[in-house]
DNA sequence: ATGAAAGCGCTAACAG
DNA sequence: CTGTTAGCGCTTTCAT
């Protein structure tokens, strides 16, 4: 089994070479009919490009980043491999760089990447999409970016969900349980969604009519402890919540853990419910009521949308993707 | 910012391209002098190889696959990261490949990967570590592979823990908490853990003096809902068991909520313990108690020894790495 | 121990 | 619309 090369193809379908890079790169000036025979040449003789001699001689070089900050998070593992499906797709490729996010020397680490990468584009995942130096620098080098989430939705390229109403929706879900004395547990205070999810809390108690009590917003971080020490500090306040709404489904496993370790039963006792619809949702007892993103397929429209931007700057957008509620266990009727 | 290439250290040092070449090789028939003076071009001027044209020129791709079957595990997800750890240490490439374990054709998918991408080795997962074909037919090819976890543990090249001692001595532990009646719920047949979790268990047994009653060994596929029916049918017996060992953690998951359905408690009632550690593991109520395998420094460990052998045949182990039973909260004295 | 020349397989720039 | 020529930056091969 020996390689097939540009080169086999050409004489084969009776062009010469550069014609079947024309088909292969779908660039113009080729006749419809050449281009279906070399098509069906290439196809017959399972040729493909080989890509360092692609990159070497072109001045792209198939080679995508993904940027994240915890690599550990189940949240970040499904959005890799969202960008995968879409590079592998178009037969690009995806190098992922975990970063420590220190504000410090981002930029240059990342310019550093891209310089010696030559990377054609960029991913970037919370926190890192609200980085207002790098993305400026981004610009500067003419790198394409495309961000998974980030906190300002008009930035040119990348995915959202519509975090607010999903989380309004949630709000009045629990208010037409009966739940008056809702509590909100914050996400981590550098990541955008923290900000728009609290925004959803708002909104949400306000057009449930009901009263909003600054004491029932705690601190987190999106980790299961901050959940945990979270919900211990509610559930001591001397008029305690009935429900509790955790920026994420960590937070919300930690909430549950603490009521359980009290003796207290969910959602008998109070009601729990998280964000995202992480593997762990299912997982717990009680299953966990979420607000379900799409989470792999806005990896892959994020990394859809680069890849416009890439073969043509000005292409490429802000996608919106739906949310939905998923209602599971740990929701349930005001205790009476 | 220009990019430098061999040319210029060259011109630098005083040498020809070939001898820079040589030195960032490691190859021999360089003087002393020489190298030192060419190692001090190359840091002062940055100098990186570019890699499309290295392979390009070279019989090498720097490019290593890891074959994987089931893509959402956070098992994998774990793996993955300890290979790209040890792939980007020496810089190397790593290429993801999902496949869909059926037998069949994964002989010749393969091979097709294989030759297309030029790849030097590839990672071996469970439970495609297995696959005596595919092994055969590697080898045929010369292309050095490296297992995590396979069943054969003299198999050349790869990683494994000690499984069934650790699972025995997990039996240990529920044994000296007074349990007598402890069930085993086992792991996907296809994969070879299953194999060895079960070993582990018998032995365990036997080890404490235990009556091994089959009725105990309940069937799963290492899934959340696999564990969920198997400890259904466990606590339908007549005389159920005090103390459930599932061979994973997501199936030890589902049998914590099974139990909690049915309004009984963990571990008052019924202990339960999982192999792996993932992160679930510290995220259910109650935290579960469990065997932790490395599994990242597995991954990267594997990616090491395979990097050994594509540097020389004949290179690179089995490596065993020590687990450690992570004792928490579900599991407890048998019920008096 | 060192170097010169010839590609690797593709795309860019320029001709027709 | 199509083809020719000259590299991309490195390693290989073969001299010296």
């Amino acid at each position: 089994m020996v390689r097939v090369r540009i080169e086999d193809v050409a004489a084969e379908a009776g062009v010469s070479m550069k014609t079947v890079s024309r088909v292969l790169n779908e660039e113009p000036n080729v006749s419809e009919r050449t281009r279906e025979r070399v098509r069906e040449v290439v196809e017959r003789l399972q040729y493909r490009p080989h890509p360092s001699a692609r990159v070497l001689a072109g001045r792209k070089s198939y080679l995508v980043a993904m940027l994240y900050d915890n690599p550990s998070s189940n949240y970040l593992m499904e959005v890799e491999q969202g960008v995968l499906d879409a590079c592998q797709a178009q037969h690009y490729n995806l190098m992922l760089a975990p970063l420590v996010y220190d504000a410090k020397d981002i930029v240059s680490k990342v310019e550093s990447l891209v310089l010696q990468s030559r990377l054609d584009g960029v991913v970037l995942t919370p926190p890192i999409t609200d980085d207002a130096a790098l993305l400026a620098r981004l610009d500067e080098l003419d790198i394409p970016w495309s961000s998974v989430s980030p906190t300002e939705r008009n930035r040119r390229i990348g995915v959202i969900v519509d975090e607010p109403s999903a989380v309004a929706e949630m709000i009045g879900h629990l208010a037409s349980l009966g739940h008056r004395r809702i509590a909100h547990i914050k996400g981590h205070p550098a990541h955008g969604a923290s900000h728009w999810r609290l925004a959803g809390y708002r909104e949400g108690m306000q057009r449930a009519g009901l009263a909003l009590d600054e004491a029932l917003i705690a601190d987190g971080e999106f980790s299961y402890d901050s959940g945990f020490a979270a919900t211990n500090g509610l559930l001591d306040l001397p008029d305690p919540p009935t429900a509790i709404f955790a920026a994420n489904d960590d937070m919300a496993a930690g909430a549950i853990g603490a009521v359980c370790e009290r003796g207290l039963s969910v959602p008998r006792d109070i009601s729990i419910c998280g964000f995202d619809d992480t593997p762990i949702a299912r997982h717990i007892y009680p299953s966990l009521t979420t607000v379900r993103q799409p989470t792999r397929e806005m990896g892959r429209l994020a990394g859809v949308e680069l890849l416009k931007a890439i073969r043509d700057r000005g292409q490429g957008g802000m996608v919106v993707v739906p949310y939905t509620l998923q209602l599971r266990r740990s929701t349930g009727p005001r205790k009476a």
